[in-house]
DNA sequence: ACCGTAGGAGAACGCTCGTTCTCGCGTCAA
DNA sequence: TTGACGCGAGAACGAGCGTTCTCCTACGGT
């Protein structure tokens, strides 16, 4: 087996299992059940844990602005395509194993003890705001508007994630529609 | 030693520790070294870790809550207590050791393995929402504002728990207030 | 004075887990 | 054919931790 594919097939156990029960929880041997790769060859890609957090932090990421993105462009309109954003997290939370934001969640398990890993919560969140900037930007928009529209998605994410209902995203779309209009 | 006040050393010495390092990276010989309570006394208050974190929680819960109101039972005015809730999370929010919402990490942290964690959290967040919709309904407000307004301060405190700064809750405070004016 | 009991200090136990080591098998070059 | 090497399976190691146990001391009642 390759290695590159090794790599991805680690990434996709790490991911399913990190995300869906917590980081700590989750022991290395069972990356290397699930993943079908020796420890071995485990350890020969990510020589500690902290590093299959740090893949796992930045493999999510790319994927889900990328998801979050081709969502989004799918919408001509750019005043639409802000409202857009918070659409797609209501499809997200609805989606089967959802369990809240993954680097919100992993800030709360490690941020106290992994400076690693707040860095890449900080990074992942601060290219989401990037994004929600560059959006309202697109639209025409005064700056100031990204940032409570940022702190809409957020709550958003952080209240579906911890009552398991998707309505905060239709609640914060509602809101920012308004923050728009009059902004 | 009295068996209440030992309770109190115990839950005095587990709360700073659980929130400010998290709750699984601190053993139990940590909280005992902390409180001065030997283990002995420890597990006939709490005859299990988890039922300290449910104490820990449950407590913290009652004096944040109450600290809230504190604050903003100060403002007469009913629609300005609405706001003074953004106030008084940018004082919390610039405090020693702030480290984002105790529950909003715990969930991060336990959410995926302690259903008895994920029940505190809901609780705590289901009754901070409750008061925020009092204090819409005080100031006469349509009642559809207590969720929106519920969202910006959650992404005000998952934002300023993760960036460290305050300036998420000035930022909410001015959608908010927007909020407020234009419902 | 003596015994029973409560409580403290800390050792001990059992388990989990990150990480490394051992062993044996298969493969490929010379 | 042989020998060096890579790799997988899984044992082993060492640390940490939740929980319990042991032992000793101090004290209160008779």
């Amino acid at each position: 087996m390759d290695n590159a594919v090794a790599r991805e097939r680690v990434l996709d156990a790490a991911e399913e299992l990190f995300y869906g029960r917590g980081v700590q929880s989750v022991g290395m041997d069972e990356v290397r059940a699930a993943s079908g790769v020796s420890l071995k060859r485990l350890y020969q890609l990510f020589p500690a844990k902290e590093q299959l957090v740090r893949a796992y932090l930045e493999r999510r990421d790319g994927r889900w602005r990328g998801r979050l993105a081709a969502y989004v462009e799918r919408e001509e309109e750019p005043q639409r395509r802000v409202l857009a954003v918070f659409d797609w997290l209501e499809e997200w939370f609805g989606e089967d194993g959802f369990r809240g934001c993954a680097w919100i969640n992993s800030y709360g398990e490690l941020g106290a003890t992994s400076p690693l890993v707040v860095a890449r919560v900080r990074a992942h969140k601060e290219a989401f705001g990037a994004y929600l900037a560059s959006l309202v930007a697109g639209a025409g928009r005064p700056a100031a508007l990204a940032a409570p529209l940022f702190l809409l998605a957020e709550g958003a994410m952080v209240t579906a994630g911890i009552t398991g209902s998707t309505r905060p995203a239709a609640e914060a779309r509602k809101a920012a529609r308004l923050l728009m209009e009059s902004g």
